[in-house]
DNA sequence: TATCAATATCTTGAACATCGAGATATTTGA
DNA sequence: TCAAATATCTCGATGTTCAAGATATTGATA
């Protein structure tokens, strides 16, 4: 896998769709390689980015945002607790509820797996003027909401399957 | 998750890597909410994703490709199969080889999940001149890289482990 | 205040993708 | 010609994941 086939198509918008899709599949193969490297499960990996980036969620809104099982999230936090990477606590308003709290930063393990990519991003950036990173990170920040009204729109639409 | 937490940071760098971040969860999220309303398994569209961007590869070339163990691969394969999404075809010139010919272009049902998210990627990109497109593009084009090259740190440094 | 429905998490058993190792077939090099 | 290497497949074991039910708690109604 590198710059293969219908790659360079000639319409410039398309040929940014699929640069774009091309960076999507990367994207999945390079998460589930660092779950490897790091001997954890994807979703498992998977939620620990989720809740680095909301901080700390209940259970269920873990389970929805994962779109597993409340059943695998409750083994998946017993997995993560274990380990260290998050802890439970309970909510006090509420004492049906459990609140997983990320103790992301105390583990340098995972933040030290996604180093290499870390600086490699960062020096690929500097080379760009201010005005250019201004545009970069604006697009950036709207692909990302157009991906969120996606995945919004599919699992609404789903709602109760089999998949993975 | 949308906007949150400490995603605000007043570097201009750090504030674009998070966003990079941020559009990598919701790819995984969103690619694993298309494999669930599809019916499928998340490594099966993987690897149809894969199969399209390659063309016909083998099965042993999928494996590595997918981080999956070869025995993996064949019942995936027969999955794929099944369903009419890929063909075996053997290596006339090394009859130990299979050769998986994707069908994809036959099989309207997968891109008509991705349609959306390609329209509004398409829409996205219509707002921007040719020169900023240009830009963006060749931005992609260099994170793509950037993944790839992570990619195989990571599966050359992990070579043999446990995980999903 | 007592009760019932709704909500949140956990428990349990079954299902099934995945792994690892071995089996089979084929190719390559000595 | 023969052994080592390569490619895929087979098979049993493992373990996440699911679905449904169990338990605990909350909120609303009468």
């Amino acid at each position: 896998m590198s710059s293969e086939q219908q790659d360079q198509t000639t319409d410039p918008k398309e040929r940014f769709v699929s640069l774009m899709r091309g960076l999507g599949t990367r994207t999945i193969l390079y998460q589930q390689n660092v779950a490897a490297s790091l001997g954890m499960y994807n979703n498992d990996l998977k939620s620990v980015d989720i809740l680095n980036e909301t901080g700390p969620i209940t259970a269920g809104e873990l389970s929805k945002l994962t779109g597993l099982a409340t059943g695998s999230v409750t083994a998946l936090i017993d997995r993560l607790e274990k380990v260290g990477y998050v802890r439970r606590e309970n909510d006090p308003s509420d004492r049906r509820r459990v609140i997983i709290v990320p103790e992301y930063e105390s583990k340098e393990e995972i933040s030290n797996t996604y180093l290499p990519l870390h600086t490699a991003m960062i020096n690929l950036v500097s080379s760009y003027t201010h005005e250019e990173l201004a545009l970069i990170t604006e697009f950036l920040g709207k692909a990302s909401s157009v991906l969120e009204e996606q995945i919004e729109h599919l699992s609404t639409a789903t709602r109760g399957r089999t998949s993975s």
